[in-house]
Formats: C-alpha cells, sequence, structure tokens
DNA sequence: CATAGAAGATACCATTTAGTATTTTGCAAA
DNA sequence: TTTGCAAAATACTAAATGGTATCTTCTATG
C-alpha cells in the first residue's frame, strides 16, 4: 500500500511539472509513461482516464501548493495591504517553483481547460475562489484595524488585485523575462497606498 | 485570384472562430476543413502548414481587429484617463466580438503558444506592444495637458492595467459570467482617478 | 476557342493518441 | 508454503492527427 501511494504521486508531480511547462494537450500520456519511468499498465492502475490524472494533479497537487503559497501568506502579517504586496513580490520574483516562462499553473489550467471541461473548471473555481475569499476578509478586517480606509470596497479591490496578478504572469510568459514585473510591482504598491 | 484570396479569408476567418472557442491545439485542419467546406487540397494550396495558418490568422485577422479595437480607441478622447475607461468598459461589457466564455484572444494564444512556438510569440509580443506604447504615450501627453499628475510612471501604470485586463479576462473566462467585471471596472475608476 | 497554370478535390499515409485486454510479478496473511 | 489480490508490465487497438501525391476543374489571357 505504500510503494503504490509512491508511484501515484510520483505521476502526479512529473506529470504536473510537463503540463506546466508544455500545457495539458500538449503532454500525452505517452510523455508522462516516459519520463515517469512507469509503465502503461500501471498509469491506468491509478488512474481511470487522463482526465481523471488532470482532476487529481489540480486537487492533490496545485491545491495544497496553492493554499501555501498563495493563501496562507496572506494572513501572516498585521497589515493586509503589506501583506498582500509582499505575497505578490514572492510570487513573482522569489518563488522557485514558480517559472516566468511558464506562467502560472492555476492561470494556464484556466486558459485551457475552461469552458469545455466543466469538472476542470469546478475544482478551478474552487481553488481561485479560497484566494478571493481570503483576501476580502483580511480586507475587510484591515478597515477594522484602521490599516485600510473604511470607504474602500473590498470584493472590488481584491478583484482588481488579483487580476493584475494573473495578467503580469502573462506578460511574463510572453517576453520570456520579468522585467515586465517590475513596474507592475511598483504601481502596485502605490496603488495599494491610495487604500490606507 | 479573387476568388482564391476570398477562399483564403474564409479559411482565416472560420478558423479563427474555431480556435477562438476551442483552443489551438484543440482544432484539427480536419475540423476546420470540415466547417469551411474547404477541401484539404484547398487548405494546403494556401498554407503550407497548420502553424503556418496560425500566423496568418494573428497577422491577418487578429491584429487588425486589436488594432481597431485595442489601440485607436485609445486616441479618442482628450482625457486619456477617459479613453482608458471607456475602452476597458467597452471591451468586457459591449464589445459582441469579444465573449465572455472564450476569454482575449490575444491572450489564449500567449498562454498556449507561449513558450514553445517562438514564431508566435514573436508576432503575439508585437501585437501587445503596440497597445503598451500606445498607452504609453497617451499618459505621457496626458501629463502634460495636466490630466494627469505628473509624478505618474506611465510605463508602470500601463503594465499595471494592461494585467488587470488580460486576469479579468481569466475571471470572466473561469465563471463563464460577466459578475467578475463589474467590480474590476469599479475598482479601475477608482484607480485611474488616483493619477489625476 | 485553346490552353496553361491557378485553385480545388480525393484518396491516402505514417505517426501519435487515449485507452484496453491479458499476462506477470510482488507481497502479505493464512 | 501456498494462496489471493494489489501492482505493474506488455502488447495491442481504433480513432484522430498533420501532411502529401495525384488528379480534376475552373478561369484568365492569347
Amino acid at each position: 500500500m505504500k510503494k503504490a501511494e509512491a508511484t501515484r504521486l510520483n505521476i502526479l508531480h512529473k506529470a504536473f511539472e510537463l503540463i506546466y511547462e508544455k500545457g495539458y494537450q500538449t503532454t500525452s500520456v505517452d510523455d508522462i509513461i516516459a519520463t515517469t519511468q512507469v509503465t502503461k499498465g500501471a498509469f491506468y492502475y491509478h488512474f481511470k482516464s487522463k482526465d481523471d490524472m488532470g482532476l487529481a494533479i489540480i486537487n492533490d497537487i496545485l491545491k495544497p501548493t496553492f493554499t501555501n503559497s498563495f493563501v496562507k501568506p496572506l494572513q501572516k502579517e498585521k497589515n493586509p495591504l503589506d501583506s498582500i504586496y509582499t505575497l505578490m513580490y514572492n510570487l513573482l520574483m522569489n518563488n522557485e517553483f514558480l517559472k516566468v516562462e511558464f506562467g502560472c499553473p492555476a492561470s494556464n489550467f484556466t486558459q485551457e481547460m475552461t469552458p469545455w471541461h466543466a469538472n476542470f473548471s469546478k475544482v478551478l473555481d474552487e481553488l481561485t475562489n479560497e484566494w478571493i475569499e481570503t483576501m476580502i476578509a483580511i480586507i475587510e478586517k484591515g478597515k477594522k484595524s484602521e490599516f485600510i480606509n473604511k470607504s474602500v470596497n473590498a470584493k472590488q479591490v481584491t478583484m482588481f488585485i488579483m487580476s493584475g496578478y494573473w495578467g503580469i504572469r502573462n506578460f511574463g510568459k510572453l517576453e520570456n523575462n520579468k522585467n515586465a514585473y517590475l513596474p507592475y510591482l511598483k504601481e502596485l504598491k502605490n496603488y495599494l497606498n491610495t487604500l490606507k
């Protein structure tokens, strides 16, 4: 029971890497079993289909990672504006898991699978909503503790900020470098200051 | 020479629609010739390969449309802040060419083709840069004509705004409705007001 | 009208794809 | 040690893919 779980996770991790780099559709099951050194029999023993594995990647790999890297850091600092800026800075500049040339895995999946794969849309929506709700919550909290102006609309600000993150990832991917990240981050800081 | 050009454009337009909806990789040449009612011989008479056609779509269809819908409107009004907001509002809420559930074609192409198809990246980068440069220019102009605060950094603001647009498209796609567009647009207006 | 070349039609190919059927191995409990 | 099942290996299939070779039809110009 232990070894089997290991091969399953091995498949998921390696497949995630491949899909993050090349995309879901262009990563074939044959690609995956070639790089994992796992046979097709083993693959289809662990997963009913390619899509079944794709969903497992999101649920078992992406979701926990996302929670750790995107959601939890939001709750670390007292001033939510600091939390938000630090999060974005770290995600874009420091996170060694996320590569500039491959964009954001959650965003890539959304772009590629939505709107045609309803199951994928669903779990991706859950993923995203966790992030949204957390950011809304810390902004509301920040309004109460006077870090943020009472007139600020938390939902609006959240959507505005998160859109920016997803969008700037696209620029990084397109230009294959982090040059675009810097002006974005500077202006994000300016914008956050207007919320005080 | 006239009829041939018509079939060529017919292929490009229909293929663009299919790819905009389903993605490039999942749209097969067989799909395209089926919906265009054009035979494979005709298809490969006009295009060396599928990728050759893909590039033609960007250069001959997407680029002109993009210039008309994204770039030119930026130069219409005297106050660049008005131009920007009106552009975004129209792109998201009124443009009948862009469908919320399918996202932004330029963004979709970027996500799917970059970084593995260098030729695609190149033309998409040109496309994007035209938009960036134009927005920077009108902001600089706006600073001179006192519509915009002199302390504003045009490049920063441009990257910040455009990221937001690309990102919010992703939200619309994910949720398959325009609900997320409204808070985004409201906050965009707030943000633009801070640049005065 | 004649005809050359542009434009399009048809049938096919080699490869790749996701998925399956069948067999073999490993290992834990009786 | 035997047995039973979990896990993995092997060999295959049908369908779809991008692309090509060859043939036919249309059309502009002399």
